[in-house]
DNA sequence: TCTGGGGTCCTAGGACCC
DNA sequence: TCTGGGGTCCTAGGACCC
């Protein structure tokens, strides 16, 4: 292995317990004790439970009407996701874990790493930092977080997961300061599947080689799990060893691909209703892409059946399509959408999943096909096509964006049983650039 | 009846060129 | 007519994460 083995860091890494259940309880106390899930769009299965559901053994994923069962005996509720709350509630943490270090890696929704090596002075160890910070964002969010620290990201991971799981720990885990064999003694009762990077298919291998801990993988030889898994295995060896391979990314790199994409409440048929979907995913797409003050040269759609129903007929497409420049145009970017759904549409299907992706690698997309030669659509059966037209012609350069209410996704629950209305409000923006 | 959405990295193998 | 090897680029797909 080239990877030069950097100076020693300390890291912390806090993560906030059943996110977005813990979200919802901030703004709503009495459901502290509730046995509670959060549902994914459409209200089809769980992206989020609290500890006593955990322990009941539903997974994430789980789809609501299988849980019912379930639900019913344990009293257990649900809630439908708003992931603007999650969204505005993670950069307040963010905000707080700010005031400790400026050295700090925004790792997901719920997690940020943090560089402490710089700060510690100011605490007696590094665990009492930990219990500082978990005690400062309750006080200041109110969410409940857990803190682990190693020397190494995968150790930190680590600790975070025995914080969580033993309450011994009080929410705070250091492995850093911990005596060797306390640590190995922790490694030797964590299955290898907790650790971060080892899914379900490399734990299913590993366990052929009789690594069955978190131990047992500390122990291998990371040539060996090189050759067998290859490198990120081998790094994930070091890791676990406290040799960090894995650095702080302090500034988050631009996106290299941008997707957007839903399933449907119900089954679709009509082009027209791929079609107002398409639109809507690539609008979003399209202001993700200009948020971050990029350009797109390709873009891909990409509709699907229900692959749950294998007895049905099963149609899953997508096509790449260069643009014949780049681009952060949502009316170019729709115009194209729309013409390169109706290259993969065909009828007879019942649609359960639409999308678009944005390919940020301009000077080499990922192409299929070259079709652009021109922008404008001419769609005869699709209204919205027509209305993509009227518009292109009135406003050339005008950006479109479709209403973010009563798009696909949310149809179902509004509308209970009566037929979807797809209606899309049309704003006219003026010129961006 | 009802089954999430958004990302990254790595590798193998084919195409192509010299 | 027969037959090469090495390098690079590109892409699909697998595996993982939250």
């Amino acid at each position: 292995m080239n990877t030069k083995i950097p100076a020693s860091h300390l890291f912390a890494l806090v993560d906030v317990n059943n996110f977005y259940v813990s979200c919802e309880r901030v703004f709503a106390p009495k459901l502290e004790n509730v046995p509670m899930v959060v549902l994914s769009n459409n209200d089809g299965c769980a992206v989020a439970r609290c500890a006593q559901v955990k322990v009941l053994g539903v997974k994430m994923g789980t789809p609501w009407f299988q849980m019912q069962e379930l639900a019913k005996k344990h009293g257990i509720q649900a809630y439908s996701s708003n992931y603007t709350l999650y969204g505005d509630m993670s950069g307040r943490v963010v905000e707080v874990l700010k005031k400790f270090t400026p050295h700090l890696e925004v790792y997901s929704i719920d997690e940020s790493f943090l560089a402490i090596e710089t700060v510690l002075k100011q605490y007696v160890d590094p665990t009492s930092l930990g219990h500082t910070i978990k005690q400062e964002v309750k006080d200041t969010t109110g969410l409940p977080v857990c803190v682990g620290i190693g020397r190494s990201k995968t150790l930190a991971k680590l600790a975070n997961h025995l914080a969580k799981k033993h309450k011994i720990f009080s929410g705070v885990c250091d492995v850093d300061s911990m005596p060797k064999e306390e640590l190995y003694q922790w490694m030797a009762e964590t299955a290898v599947g907790e650790v971060w990077g080892v899914g379900k298919q490399t734990c299913k291998k590993l366990k052929e080689l009789h690594i069955h801990t978190a131990f047992d993988l500390l122990q291998a030889s990371p040539q060996a799990m090189r050759q067998q898994f290859g490198v990120v295995m081998e790094r994930l060896c070091y890791e676990l060893r406290g040799v960090s391979c894995l650095q702080l990314e302090e500034v988050a790199p631009i996106k290299q691909q941008i997707v957007s994409s839903r399933s449907f409440g119900k089954p679709v048929t009509a082009l027209d209703e791929l079609a107002e979907s398409v639109a809507t995913h690539t609008a979003r797409s399209a202001e993700k892409l200009r948020a971050q003050k990029s350009v797109t040269g390709a873009l891909t759609v990409f509709i699907q059946t229900n692959s749950f129903k294998p007895h049905e007929p099963q149609h899953h497409q997508s096509i790449t399509v260069a643009l014949t420049g780049p681009s952060d145009n949502t009316l170019i970017l729709t115009a194209a959408a729309l013409k390169v759904l109706k290259q993969i549409y065909q009828a007879g299907f019942k649609y359960k999943k639409a999308g678009v992706m944005l390919s940020l690698l301009a000077d080499k997309p990922t192409v299929q096909q070259s079709l652009f030669d021109d922008i404008h659509v001419k769609g005869k059966s699709a209204g919205l096509m027509k209305a993509m037209d009227s518009i292109n012609n009135r406003f050339g350069n005008a950006v479109i964006r479709s209403a973010a209410s009563g798009t696909t996704q949310n149809w179902q629950m509004r509308s209970g049983n009566k037929s979807p209305n797809y209606t899309t409000r049309w704003d006219e923006l003026p010129i961006v650039r």
